[in-house]
DNA sequence: TCTGGGGTCCTAGGACCC
DNA sequence: TCTGGGGTCCTAGGACCC
């Protein structure tokens, strides 16, 4: 028999939060939240008084008067959990970051190095603590289901080790939110059928429940009530996607609106394509229409070509294209509050590559493909601009198209706040 | 009062091929 | 030939996570 798995699932606590109170000690003890018009994370002792993650500004103040709300220093999360990353790599080199703030560890090959999961833990959470600052828990348990939710359980700042022989008592008394991927809507539907624990799930034998779940997470609980999660920590991995979006509030739809906000989009998406040396084959874009008062519905459409595209331009071409099919759909609908751009089936387009015009021009497709004379002069046109913006910084030069400075309203930095590893 | 932005994964239907 | 089955790719929508 195979040797049993030990896996650590390491997540910081309130990250941003805390990073704002290290950075600034006389925030500490006091409820704070990162974020302005969207609480995008919230300290503990706010916690206490309701708010929460992705509130409204408006409504954690209703809860917390005394809120303090402070500016996010994007560039120091980015580097403290690089930092965090860097210690849980000296305990096995089997780590995968899901997040800027969160990893699993498979530490099965580390035991006999540095002790079993409680001290290996209990290591991590001492050096987090004292040679960053900042509070972590951590999860132990056989696979990375049960690290994950022994992570929320060890929350705040706490260390729980589930034991081989416990993993069901441990279970089964939990509610069925903490599985990952069971959210609000398949939660209400689960409490309408009297499920609330994860044991309730497990036995339920409810044919019904397989489809309400869905196949995948039907047989991720069956395999979590079993305990014979099968996934294993892959270190690594680049996005499978990059993409932007832009909430602009209800707007008429217009040319002039769809084409600078599709533009802005598209021009950040290529950009960060480029700098990370990638291109795709698909181009999605998301609309959401603006109703008063009411959650707005968003539609998407997409496009697969035959070639990788990561040039401002052909991508704003297409992404504007396919924002007009999408509204052509739904002609009754003449207000918008979002227009999102996402390119996926990435490719690595190493550079050179796209400086040698290899191609001929496609007569059949007005956008020039990449190896084209035509693809590599918007190339050119684009790597110009990207060095040139390194120089002089992002506003120094643009696209006369792309309307610079209307969309700015958020920063830079908050924009470039990826919760993925670069 | 549906609030921001960047992602992942799943499902279902249709096209197409063998 | 319309008959079966399997596989892959694409598209659209939705739930979920941080």
């Amino acid at each position: 028999m195979a040797v049993r798995p030990t896996i650590l699932h390491a997540d910081l606590d309130a990250f941003y939060a805390s990073v704002e109170q290290l950075l600034d000690p006389s925030l500490r003890g006091l409820p704070i939240a990162v974020g302005g018009g969207v609480v995008l994370a919230a300290s503990y002792e706010a916690k206490r008084f309701g708010v929460a993650g992705g509130m409204s500004g408006h409504r954690a103040r209703q809860l917390c008067p005394s809120l303090r709300f402070v500016g996010g220093h994007f560039r120091e999360y980015m580097r403290l959990g690089d930092e965090v990353m860097t210690i849980l790599g000296d305990f096995t080199p089997f780590v995968q970051r899901i997040s800027i703030d969160e990893a699993f560890l498979d530490v099965t090959g580390s035991l006999h190095l540095f002790g079993p999961a409680e001290v290996i833990g209990a290591e991590i959470r001492r050096r987090v603590r004292e040679e960053i600052g900042l509070p972590i828990s951590v999860g132990a348990a056989s696979n990375k289901h049960l690290a994950k939710i022994a992570s929320q359980v060890a929350k705040p700042d706490g260390l729980v080790v589930v034991p081989p022989d416990g993993e069901v008592d441990f279970l089964h008394p939990l509610p069925v939110g903490l599985v990952w991927g069971i959210g609000p809507v398949t939660q209400a539907k689960l409490a309408e059928r009297g499920i609330r624990t994860i044991g309730e799930l497990a036995a339920s034998t409810d044919g019904a429940l397989r489809s309400l779940l869905g196949a995948a997470l039907g047989a991720k609980v069956g395999g979590l009530a079993r305990n014979d999660d099968q996934r294993r920590v892959r270190p690594g991995g680049r996005a499978g996607s990059v993409g932007s979006q832009s909430a602009f509030g209800r707007r008429e739809v217009s040319e002039e609106l769809v084409r600078e906000v599709v533009g802005g989009l598209a021009d950040r998406v290529a950009g960060r394509l480029r700098k990370g040396g990638r291109a795709g084959r698909t181009i999605t874009v998301r609309v959401r229409f603006a109703v008063p008062g009411a959650p707005g519905r968003s539609i998407t459409r997409s496009h697969t070509g035959p070639d990788a595209v990561c040039t401002t331009l052909t991508l704003a071409e297409v992404a504007e294209r396919l924002v007009w099919s999408a509204l052509a759909d739904h002609p009754s609908e003449r207000h918008i509050s979002l227009l999102a751009i996402s390119v996926s089936n990435l490719v690595d387009q190493p550079v050179l590559q796209l400086e040698l015009p290899v191609g001929e021009p496609t007569a059949a497709d007005e956008t020039p493909r990449p190896g084209s004379p035509a693809g590599s002069a918007r190339w050119a046109v684009d790597h110009s601009i990207d060095a040139v913006r390194a120089k002089f910084g992002k506003g120094a030069v643009g696209y006369a198209r792309v309307a610079l400075g209307s969309h700015r309203d958020v920063p830079d930095e908050f924009r470039e706040l990826v919760e993925k590893p670069p």
